[in-house]
RNA sequence: CGGGGCGUGGCGCAGCCUGGUAGCGCGCUCGCUUUGGGAGCGAGAGGUCCCGGGUUCAAAUCCCGGCGCCCCGACCA
């Protein structure tokens, strides 16, 4: 928060002339100007538009913060866009602490560039694609690899010109097959990404590690709760990833976490929960299941937890060879495992594929197959036998022991689930969305964009480059969905749009009036960022809009401060109400402001 | 891309089935009253009924085509 820009005018001189006149122009002062609400473009509504479902999206737009332009596009409205560039503030600050430069650049890139790194094609129909006059083709870029890795190859020459941090604050465009939740999956949106480049792999550790130190610091700062996860380092390739996670109802991803263990579902491994299996036969035994091919209708006919019972998976590779993967029934494949465990892409068999290979759907299983079986690591005989399809109709096989009756490859493939184990804690599984990430790129793109430099003993090497993310905006929708109660947002302090939302009650000419104006000229004074709510308007109206943009704290003026000689101070979070003194009221603000969430 | 839903004043909705001069609540404007939790009375303003075509004497309403938006799933550096 800012201090003093000014002493504050005394009540006398207030109300003789217009009190923004004097505190703008009469005293010369460089004020942060501070607005009055019936000046101030804040259009709340009391109701959310039909259309939308998620908390942060419906409060956004009653609290007057942004507006629809069209699907994924969304207009900042100037509180809204208050709240934003604190947040980019936060972010700009964290970032220079570790070194890091600002820069800025283009969003129209030549799709020359980008046909180079292989991601023109490779990106996907995410990516918007355009000519200029000359009909040449661009791009509207979603990312800026391309783009700094090319003035890396051009600017960096030297062992001595690394490490470097680089990052701007620019608009990202994705077209996104489905934006949803206003602002918490758009089309167009303001990110943060920096670049680090360094010498080897050892300085990309370190580079990474700054990242992910100043990550935690503007989350924390931010006022979030937040959990970084370990992350697929997906199509992009990669040696290391960690996403920023917030829990939120909105969110579009599932982190399990533990005490001391968070992770992104797609990535979690956990100890499964143990099954009870039926004691094995000395062979198979075959069981009739007339019409039942599915793992629940088998479980119940035979009497059997869904765990006892192992559920085939087949899937083709990209060479067309077809690989079965077993799990236990209770358990369902996790997509992005089973891609690393194959270690290629693949697709489920067809079901012309099954019946050829192996038999008929609904009842197949890895007993005397001749394609490759991948057992999942959570099936686990331990002197039991399991349940598997028989390959033949209305079949299945009981007593199936794994090694005995049949041979397989081992892999983690599985979808942890809530009360799965990681070091003996029961994990949970909660929505979040990602608002940041951090990745280790090493020389994907200096390879292909011949970025090197020459090291000590002047041999050309390829820089090692890190990439990092983080929105602004879903930090900001994060933040709402956290906090937010039923009368509405919340906010942290340090993102808030305004520190205090005065009100006051009293009409234009009244002695209340006369007064409120006094305590905004102080606030204002004290540097402290205040809306002031002087509209012609009942009581009422005020609170609720206040309870509804959220700024952490709403002073009230009206009768009975004049009546009490204490002003009421309201904590937005549980709404505690608070007095203080009139006399140095601006202070004691200060000071609770400096106390609050 | 698959499935579902919706486009009528700034917001929320009715009217459409069964065609006949477009309505309600909130908001907005003006006046008076009111003023510590979305206040009252009175008077007003505001709509190419998403677009185009068709049927009809007549279309918000029926038919055809298109566009837009939302939700679920798939997808997702």
């Amino acid at each position: 928060m800012r201090s003093g820009c000014g002493a504050a005018p005394t009540l006398a001189r207030a109300a003789q002339r217009p009190l923004r006149a004097a505190l703008s122009h009469a005293h010369g002062y460089a004020c942060k100007p501070m607005p009055r609400l019936s000046e101030y473009l804040l259009p709340t509504e009391r109701e959310p538009p039909a259309d939308a479902e998620a908390l942060s999206h419906r409060l956004l737009v009653r609290a007057g913060l942004i507006r629809q332009v069209g699907a994924g596009l969304w207009t900042w409205l100037p509180a809204g866009w208050r709240t934003h560039q604190r947040i980019v503030q936060i972010i700009r600050e964290e970032m220079d602490a570790i070194g890091g430069m600002e820069m800025l650049m283009p969003i129209l890139q030549p799709a020359e560039l980008w046909r180079r790194s292989g991601r023109y094609e490779g990106f996907g129909e995410e990516l918007f694609k355009l000519k200029d006059r000359k009909d040449a083709d661009m791009v509207l870029a979603p990312t800026s690899e391309e783009v700094i890795t090319t003035h890396a190859a051009t600017l960096i020459r030297s062992y001595r010109d690394l490490p470097r941090v680089l990052y701007h604050f620019q608009t990202k465009e994705r077209d996104e097959p489905r934006p949803r939740a206003a602002v918490l999956r758009s089309r167009e949106f303001v990110m943060k990404d920096s670049y680090s480049f360094d010498r080897d792999r050892e300085g990309l550790d370190i580079s990474y590690q700054k990242h992910a130190g100043a990550y935690d610091r503007i989350l924390d700062r931010c006022g979030l709760e937040w959990y970084s996860v370990e992350a697929d380092v997906g199509a992009m390739g990669g040696f290391g990833a960690h996403e920023y996670m917030a829990p939120c109802p909105a969110g579009e991803n599932d982190v399990v976490l533990a005490p001391g263990y968070a992770a992104n579902l797609e990535v979690a491994r956990a100890e499964a929960q143990p099954v009870v299996l039926p004691s094995a036969p000395a062979a198979p035994e075959e069981v009739q299941t007339p019409g039942m091919t599915t793992i629940t209708q088998v479980a119940e006919a035979l009497g059997l937890p869904e765990g006892a019972l192992l559920k085939a998976y087949p899937v083709v590779l990209p060479n067309g060879s077809l690989t079965l993967v077993m799990l236990r029934g209770d358990h369902r494949v996790n997509e992005v495992k089973l891609a690393l465990a194959l270690g290629s892409s693949f697709r489920p068999a067809s079901a012309e594929e099954i019946e050829r290979h192996l038999g008929p759907p609904g009842s197949i299983g890895p007993v005397g197959v001749q394609v490759p079986v991948l057992l999942d690591d959570a099936v686990v005989a331990d002197g039991g036998g399991y349940v598997v399809g028989a390959n033949r109709p209305d079949r299945h096989l009981r007593g199936v022991v794994p090694g005995r009756d049949f041979a397989f490859a081992r892999g983690d493939v599985r979808a942890v689930v809530a009360g799965d184990r990681v070091d003996g804690h029961e994990v949970r599984i909660e929505r979040a969305i990602e608002v940041g990430n951090i990745f280790k790129l090493g020389t994907r793109y200096s390879d292909v964009l011949g970025a090197t430099y020459l090291d000590r003993s002047g041999v050309a090497q390829p820089v090692w480059m890190g990439c990092y993310g983080i929105g602004p905006a879903r930090i900001a929708a994060a933040a709402i969905e956290q906090f937010a109660d039923d009368r509405g947002i919340s906010w942290p302090r340090s993102i808030s749009p305004f520190a205090v939302h005065l009100v006051t009650l009293g009409k234009e000419g009244s002695e209340e009036r006369a007064l409120s104006e006094r305590i905004y000229a102080e606030l204002v004074s004290a540097g402290i960022d205040t809306l002031y709510d002087d509209r012609d308007a009942g009581p009422g109206e005020k609170f609720a809009d206040a309870e509804l943009l959220g700024c952490p704290l709403r002073v009230t003026v009206g009768r009975r401060t004049l009546q009490s000689g204490e002003l009421e101070v309201q904590v937005r979070r549980g709404q505690e109400p608070r007095a203080l003194p009139l006399e140095g009221a601006a202070a004691a603000i200060a000071e609770l402001w400096r106390h609050v969430a």
